[in-house]
DNA sequence: TGTGTATTGGACCGTACGGTCCTAATTTTA
DNA sequence: TAAAATTAGGACCGTACGGTCCAATACACA
């Protein structure tokens, strides 16, 4: 609503994902927003809790306008969206330089225990994404073989992006997060059906490569605006 | 060394793991050791720095007693030893039944960006731990398909599973780490040569079509103990 | 014109933090 | 027994935190 609020909104969203909910100052806030005092804050926010609510829910936002949007892209194959997706996590994190990682992680890392709001929170966005993941999957399930687990397999796709990112962030190395992500498709590859997928784990670096005569080459940044 | 000191190293390292670094005070920690007051603390660390770094150090120490020496353990084939290890982060997740994750992924969430000096002492961690798994896989060698990168593996194994102890922190489920450490093996055992392994990928037909002459037809059970 | 809402600015409060200093009693060890 | 290290206890300091309260000004819209 309110212009002012999203540009709080908008500077606690960057130093949250910078330095972390608990060491981000109400006063840090105010500072970044220019905002003239703490009244003028508490005007908008009832309290800092709130407040870190809303970021959580707008950084989800943001996200899946990004990231969530080519998982329910109707014109490409799914498996190829799933692809581009992990793609997408690559790109988002390439532009912090590999510093910054997923919004959700950070939190979830940092209030998972300590914090039951944040939590509950956390969680929900997580599964808001898995969920999107397994309808992408059970559209895909002609592809699949037939005891492929969805919840399963979405689970592990999240649980190893994050993990990447994580990495990525502590060694200060972006090409740790696309190994990883690399041989995450290769992980989903193993789920196909024709054999045709098996392949890439081979000589096929560029893993985007699936069956059923999808588009390849599609750049990343065509997407990952 | 003194008694003290390791008494309220394992106070310390208790309350991180539990609130994480910048959350736990040193009064938490005094209260914690049961110790008389400040003075008394600081006779033995110079800074909350320094029992941050020499808990950390500590918690690698620890867990290198139990996860780390299986993967060391020479009598066990590599590869079931790494099967082992997978098994023992699971084991390890368990005594604190879901919460209280990786304490290095947790202080690596909360310390990369804020705190240099976390940053460099964590990646040195992960890196002994990457290396250990490394030279596992080095001697597991002839078991591998001829291409497989002993760097980049050791890697996703480490991310999949910090990632999986973080999403199973969230929605305080177990079973989402059983799950994708039971996908983990599956992955790794899509590496090794004689597809013993292979096969949990069930009933493909044709052989042929696959390159290094891969075996079918054998139980995901036989490998993922 | 008037009424509400946004904005500014600052004083203030209680609490917690990391850290220092000082004194004195107790235990260890040479 | 004397010196050295450990334990104890508390006062204190500067800073930062989340949050409240208040008084005054700007600006919208009806």
């Amino acid at each position: 609503m309110s212009d002012r609020r999203t540009q709080i909104l908008d500077a606690a969203a960057t130093l949250i994902s910078e330095r972390g909910f608990t060491s981000t100052s109400v006063d840090d806030v105010i500072k970044g927003a220019k905002l003239s005092g703490k009244s003028h804050f508490y005007h908008y926010f009832k309290s800092k809790e709130e407040l870190g609510y809303e970021v959580l829910n707008r950084q989800f936002e943001r996200f899946a306008e990004r990231g969530l949007a080519i998982l329910r892209e109707p014109m490409i194959d799914p498996l190829e969206r799933l692809n581009l997706f992990i793609d997408a996590v690559v790109a988002l994190q390439s532009e912090s330089g590999g510093r910054r990682g997923s919004p959700f992680g950070n939190l979830a890392a940092e209030l998972a225990d300590a914090h039951e709001g944040f939590r509950v929170r956390i969680e929900a966005v997580f599964e808001r994404w898995a969920s999107q993941i397994r309808s992408l999957l059970w559209e895909a399930r002609p592809q699949l073989h037939d005891d492929v687990d969805a919840v399963r397999l979405s689970r592990f796709i999240i649980a190893a992006l994050e993990g990447a990112v994580l990495m990525t962030r502590v060694k200060r190395d972006l090409s740790v997060l696309e190994g990883i992500a690399a041989d995450l498709k290769r992980f989903i590859a193993m789920h196909v059906r024709d054999s045709a997928a098996m392949q890439l784990h081979r000589n096929v670096e560029d893993a985007g490569s699936l069956p059923h005569g999808i588009a390849r080459h599609l750049s990343v940044s065509s997407v990952a605006v």
